[in-house]
DNA sequence: CTATTTACTAGACACTGTCTAGTCTGGCGA
DNA sequence: TCGCCAGACTAGACAGTGTCTAGTAAATAG
């Protein structure tokens, strides 16, 4: 390693590691690309060989979180305990995540004008296809063929349907308390009713015993 | 009306409704100061009479939107049905609204560093005693004096409880939907699925029976 | 009618993102 | 092995921004 290397190597990795610091501590409105490029010791136009504009940068911070979030309710689909044991730890482990890394939170679910990122789309995508681990067994799906559903109310509908439920309301939750609109303590409580709640609603009985039908 | 009065005479009113029309248009990031001078025709330093900050105008803006939020939501409230469908199109407006106008939701919710303006946070306020009226009666205050009540299991308790879950999933709902995740029929299934599940839950029949204890 | 407060103008400054032209360099094809 | 070339980086420029300052015009209070 020479004293100042030309090519510095890893430039885009040091970038976004610095970004992510950044983030935290001055949310979105304090990242600046001139600033990171003095942080790692660079020319101003040095980034734009790795990040053609500030936006491809923020791209890359919101899909590297979306894995990261990935792997956290991975994590805590893992461990083992009852359904509603488990969807209070893969709630918190949402609803923390997005506490904790807020403005990263902000930038992933941020309103989009220009046409999404296909990488953005995937990494949001495999996290919604982990949070498919957390649901009950795909016992739903064997359901006695011929049972008559409506429309909407096949066994896959309803897990899209239980999974987007619990999806949103930890979205929700996370929102509330990085907006200071209520506390975390709060925040936990909305986790383990939500838990309860959705398990005990029809749409999870239905799914947890799939001999039950509608009505 | 002279031809070009010196003094605009409702430079602030002006400079909110073209900033609330730049928001609906190009998001946050398009909103300048300077921008918004111009198309009220005034030079680049006369909105500093009216917003110290950029972050003033934008505080403005939010409090605003936390007032059209409560009135949208107090109409939903007011026009009669069951408890189900008065939950179903009050979970409608929210997430409309924050659909509508997804800058300014994010606005209204974003993830504050500084220290919040008091008046901000009095129209939040407003917006979360607005959703009170969603609640089933105060009838569960009159629960029988004396009942076994663990912490957090007091009437009042219950209803916040029940109340942040509703706003929890309907803020979630809204960034879902705006952050192109789900559909907008998604949102409305979820908005369906939601009442449903808490009217249903625990919470939902120990609100609306005060009889019912929990076991 | 005068004095003061307020609304506004105009200029300046530092900072930003982005574009451009040029320079270095590591590695590939001949 | 050598030339060369695509890619990484530098340095300068430009337009745009938020914010500060000093000055001016107008409304208002005394």
């Amino acid at each position: 390693m020479t004293s100042r290397p030309f090519h510095h190597g890893n430039l885009r990795a040091v970038l976004l590691e610095q970004a992510e610091q950044v983030l935290r501590e001055g949310g979105v409105d304090g990242l600046s690309l001139r600033e990171l490029a003095r942080r790692a010791g660079v020319s101003h136009g040095a980034p734009r060989s790795h990040f053609i504009d500030r936006q491809a940068l923020l791209d890359a911070l919101a899909e590297q979180g979306f894995d990261r979030l990935a792997e956290k309710v991975g994590a805590a689909i893992a461990t083992p305990g009852s359904f509603e044991e488990r969807f209070r730890r893969v709630g918190r482990a949402y609803v923390d995540f997005g506490v904790d890394d807020a403005a990263l939170m902000e930038l992933m679910f941020a309103a989009k004008s220009n046409h999404p990122t296909p990488a953005l789309e995937a990494a949001a995508a495999r996290l919604f296809d982990t949070l498919d681990g957390a649901m009950p067994a795909r016992s739903g799906d064997l359901a006695e063929p011929g049972a008559p559903v409506g429309p909407g109310d096949s066994p896959a509908e309803l897990r899209i349907r239980f999974k987007l439920l619990f999806a949103a309301t930890m979205q929700g939750t996370a929102t509330l308390i990085t907006s200071s609109r209520i506390t975390r303590a709060q925040g936990d409580t909305i986790v383990a009713d939500a838990a309860a709640a959705l398990l005990a609603s029809d749409l999870g009985t239905r799914l947890l015993n799939p001999l039950s039908r509608p009505r």
